[in-house]
DNA sequence: CTGAAAGCGCTTACAG
DNA sequence: CTGAAAGCGCTTACAG
């Protein structure tokens, strides 16, 4: 009558129950199964025997209960649904695993409050861990709830007033990189759509932007210098406002994917061929930007090298070897493709 | 000594502080934090103030001990990083936190060993439930798996003798739409390059396929009709195969958008040119398709509320209001946009 | 080396 | 209505 289905639905089995089914006791078996204390490989045989005859499984709650931790760190990003955070997310929980660390997902869409919320899970040790990044870098309510929070990884950008480990791609060679390839098609007319200007990885990829130019020496004009967020909605009205202009750059540089899609998409609808009337690199390369009209140049980000060494500097400070709060600087690469020729005036 | 950086590093304050501090026993106030139970105003009022003093935050492994559940809940999905499975997250999440349910992420590569291990940590009751998104429904070993398993729930794809609720996408509609769309643009000879031949969903959208080129009569021959992965590999091989047909079929119905990835790199590399040479249908239609070469139409799979249709039967599931084991189909729809012309020959 | 026992911080049936 | 106490299932300092 308790059964259900067939199968008896007896309760899941216990230390308890592995212990008296060898005639050990818990703490054995306990240390057994955690410390590899070493036993006689009779004794351990029979726990190994014990423990399949009665299909024991730890609890995990009453783990992290007495152990205090949870073996699961948090991956706090404004939207999972952006290519860039997935693939983020799939290099995370890919390196965490190999670490038995599960990973949950704490999506933002950039609502401070969201993110406020995430950090007090980690206070209340539900997560061991938190790997962050965030557009709102420069709120101080972030900086002050970050001061107590040991375990917290940021990526991408770091938050004014805070020292915390920090994994970021190069941005500001990404900037540079970019630039120069523009400029070695010989283009002298620029723009550079960037994102929220309180961000550093914006700042940096701004900053390659103009080192590039300074280093080509005179001659360049910036046509347009925009700053908005990392959306397709701002690549639209950036790519509107570009196209009102006098006079028109003849190449961008645009500081990601999403900002780039919205501007394919505005010049699609004015018939602005990209390449031949306006050359632009991209920056991430995430999306399948090889199979846009044309395949699009860009900056690709080491998303994947990100994920690991951010799990790995967690994995350092759980275990208390933290460093000293380092930023790290991951290589970035452009891939050339079709979006950027010479310019035609 | 114990303090750490000016703040006192006070060990996390317990319900046992907060019940000392304001003269009541832990059980009143836990009752007080869990069932509401009344009590007078001027009472709650001192437990509110000795909780937000001493900063308390329950701890949620001793609540999931004792309840002997977690309050969350884990997506198994094949490729976080693919956008149609990250779109699904997004919603999943979304619709969980709606309902204070924490989301941990399973991306399982379509391992078999990976599934199985997720499988166990459900029934290690880590987590309360398991929306299952999965490419081996043909395994038995999986089934077998999923015997005893309550509390999951499967997206897209049935599993092979198991009674689970079941949220899908309406796939036999969309293939029929996608077929119909192509015939109405007077296409006689059509391709069909679909998922892995098991899955159901895959079934699905050929017998749509199949469902619209019965109903338009004779006269219409399938040229080719493919199966193999969602994934872009899949669509490259496909293609070169419908390229090198001596009779090449002049519109194809694709059953992914990656898929359709893969086919519009090979047909770009030949210089075949979508629309014009070939006409193309995709399904699921998250990618930008809208910014490919040409803009794509698709079939667009309801992401959002298959998302928020799981976790509401995972609640119910969860809550022990399974009604008998459903499967739901959500409505599809056709999005046309620009790859599909007639044929001129 | 091994075990009895305390402790992790909650929830809730059971008494008062 | 309220509280003392048992219980959830582990881990590990402390004794033997």
């Amino acid at each position: 009558m308790n059964g259900k289905q067939g199968q008896p639905a007896r309760k899941n089995a216990t230390l308890k129950d592995v212990a008296e089914a060898c005639g050990l006791s818990v703490a054995t078996v306990s240390r057994y199964l955690n410390h590899s204390i070493k036993l006689p490989q009779a004794t351990t045989d029979r726990i190994d025997a014990a423990i399949a005859a009665l299909r024991y499984q730890p609890n995990p709650h009453a783990r992290s209960l007495s152990l205090g931790r949870s073996e699961t760190i948090g991956l706090v990003v404004p939207d999972i649904a952006n290519p860039y955070f997935a693939h983020l997310a799939a290099a995370v929980e890919h390196a965490a695993a190999e670490f038995g660390l599960g990973l949950v997902l704490c999506p933002t869409l950039s609502r401070t409050d969201r993110e406020l919320d995430y950090l007090g899970r980690l206070a209340r040790r539900h997560v061991d861990g938190l790997l962050f990044v965030t557009n709102n870098g420069d709120d101080p309510a972030l900086a002050r709830a970050l001061q107590g929070a040991t375990s917290v990884v940021l990526i991408d950008d770091d938050i004014d007033g805070t020292v915390a480990p920090t994994i970021m791609a190069d941005s500001e060679q990404g900037g540079y990189l970019a630039t120069r390839h523009l400029l070695d098609a010989g283009h002298r007319r620029l723009a550079y759509v960037g994102g929220p200007a309180g961000l550093s990885s914006s700042r940096n990829r701004v900053g390659g932007f103009h080192r590039a130019i300074a280093e080509a020496g005179s001659g360049i004009t910036i046509a347009a210098e925009l700053s908005g967020e990392y959306s397709a909605a701002n690549g639209r009205a950036a790519a509107e406002r570009i196209l009102a202009l006098d006079n028109r750059p003849t190449a961008v540089f645009a500081a990601s994917d999403a900002i780039v899609l919205g501007m394919l998409a505005v010049f699609k609808q004015r018939d602005v061929k990209v390449g031949t009337d306006i050359s632009v690199v991209a920056f991430d390369d995430v999306g399948p930007l090889e199979l846009f009209d044309p395949p699009l140049t860009a900056i690709r980000q080491p998303v994947a090298a990100m994920g690991r060494r951010a799990v790995e500097v967690m994995l350092a400070l759980i275990k208390g070897e933290a460093p000293e709060p380092v930023t790290e600087l991951l290589p970035v690469e452009l891939i050339i493709r079709n979006s950027v020729k010479p310019p035609h005036r």
